[in-house]
DNA sequence: ATGACTTGGCGTCCAAGA
């Protein structure tokens, strides 16, 4: 079973390639984030057609969540109990379902900004709701796994560099870490995935400044699986080939394959 | 090669991304 969590900056934009990259990588279960459109707009009925059914959270033109599967989608869950709002608002930033025996959740975590924006205060709110709502699944028996954009750098090896990351930086904060250590104290283990080019396995790169070429990037696409989870995993690996080229997300899909459960 | 940002929206610039 390959399961796999991709931030796709715009599923409307990224949709061909979108479906051609689960034709050609064969993937059962994938975890979307920043879709980038409300329901109404979401391609439902391509994907559909590609033979993946969706469980979907979108209100407009940020954030938006998904879990497409093509071997069965039991239990969906819209919305992270217990999120915190921003602005007034609970944004669309996860979705929970049940595929072929294995609970994922697709997660997009709120970025921060800056350590002195109310967005920061906001992003560690978020996490520790994340925490909450998935502790049970955790210590569970069943496989499960977070899976997404977890706009945290887990440690230094995880940037091209860290130098330029300054006190205003988030991403790299101490409490941030400190969020997903709390996180994984539920019983998640990080399934750090190969690179198959360079010696890390970054997810993500800028658009700017040829990042990609220079592979400027960093690790912040996180797939955070229980023990029966994790002591399942075959293989992981970063997809770079799907940032190349033009039309391409600025982040590259995390595949994990699982061996068959019973 | 992968090549100097991209996206969506009360749009012809702006906020947001990280």
């Amino acid at each position: 079973m390959r399961i796999a969590t991709w931030n796709v900056n715009s599923v409307t934009v990224r949709l061909e390639r979108l479906v051609a990259w689960l034709e050609r990588s064969g993937t059962d279960v994938l975890c979307l984030q920043e879709l980038k459109c409300d329901l109404a707009a979401f391609p439902a009925e391509r994907l559909r057609e590609a033979g993946y059914e969706a469980v979907v959270a979108g209100t407009g033109r940020w954030n938006g969540v998904a879990v497409l599967s093509r071997v069965g989608l039991e239990d969906p869950v819209v919305g992270l109990p217990g999120a915190p709002e921003y602005d007034g608002v609970v944004e669309p930033r996860a979705v929970s379902a049940v595929c072929a025996g294995v609970k994922v959740w697709s997660v997009y975590v709120p970025n921060g900004r800056e350590v002195e924006h109310p967005h920061y205060a906001y992003k560690l709110k978020w996490l520790a709701a994340l925490r909450g709502a998935v502790a049970s699944d955790a210590a569970g028996e069943r496989p499960f796994a977070v899976l997404g954009d977890f706009n945290v750098i887990p440690t230094d090896e995880d940037v091209w560099d860290i130098g330029v990351f300054d006190e205003t930086s988030t991403h790299v904060t101490e409490a941030e870490r400190a969020a997903l250590a709390d996180l994984r104290a539920t019983g998640l283990r990080d399934v750090v995935p190969r690179p198959l080019k360079y010696d890390r396995p970054f997810t993500y790169w800028d658009y700017r400044q040829l990042a990609f070429p220079k592979n400027k990037g960093m690790r912040i696409d996180l797939v955070y699986g229980n023990s029966a989870f994790a002591d399942a995993v075959r293989d992981a690996h970063v997809d770079r080939e799907e940032r190349k080229g033009k039309g391409a997300s600025d982040h590259a899909p995390v595949v994990v394959d699982l061996e068959p459960m019973g």
